[in-house]
DNA sequence: CGGTATCCATTCTGATACTG
DNA sequence: CAGTATCAGAATGGATACCG
């Protein structure tokens, strides 16, 4: 009988030296939550259109703080998702760009954006009918 | 010049009745956000084997709690991702199901987690260098 | 079994002010 | 321009107890 854990494809279980989500330890975790933190998604996807510097990222995403920005960043660099380049002009140039793993996976998280922004329409539709047969 | 929300596809601006992601105020933000919920992608991705009971998830779930668990699937049933069946029987039985757009956004999301489980190797590896560079 | 209600700790997020 | 520090509020997550 099939359970959760087995997966159709091979990269299922935490046994063996690989990693599956659906356990607790599993340090997957981790990246999925970091993943839903609100602007990495957003970030990555950004850096779409090649390096980029502080501000123009910041212009670029809506809503933005310095601090959650930078936190972001900072967060994906140490996950060897981007690289930050120091000019060291003045005043000071930092371009961020996506690494071969990072556009690898902004490749992932796009679909997702993408998917988001074709069906939210539908989304919308299902949450006021839902709302209304509950009133 | 390119810019943040000339995306490569079509599917990009908030002018002219469509979304996009990058913009504060565009509604494609609460469906990211709640994917970014900690149990919501893994929810969709354990109901690709079919339909599913509460406590089947519960259990397939590692560290799941009910009320996180029962909260997550009723914001998925309101957004139309997911059916909730009851069948009134001693005791109460209650499948959770994929609609056909759930089960869509369910092919995107699993790509994420399937990329997670297979790079988390190499994440790990990032993340060790640059906390060793910092130190 | 599935769900609700309450309380509480933790995390996340952002506004503000300041440094090089 | 890029980044840090601090503080306060909001949101999230979870333990517990109880209901149909």
């Amino acid at each position: 009988m099939a359970e959760i854990g087995d997966e159709p494809d091979e990269l299922c279980h935490f046994t063996g030296g690989r990693y599956n989500a659906f356990l607790e330890a599993c340090p997957t975790r981790q990246l999925l939550d970091e993943l839903g933190n609100k602007w990495s998604c957003l970030v990555l996807v950004a850096l779409s259109w090649g390096p980029m510097r502080h501000g123009e990222l910041r212009r670029g995403l809506g809503g933005v703080s310095q601090k959650m920005l930078t936190q972001t960043l900072r967060t994906l660099e140490r996950d060897g998702l981007i690289t930050r380049t120091v000019t060291p002009s003045v005043p000071v140039r930092v371009d961020y760009e996506l690494t071969p793993l990072g556009a690898d996976l902004r490749a992932v998280v796009q679909q997702i954006k993408v998917w988001a922004e074709a069906n939210m329409g539908a989304v919308a539709e299902a949450r006021s009918t839902y709302d209304s047969a509950v009133a």
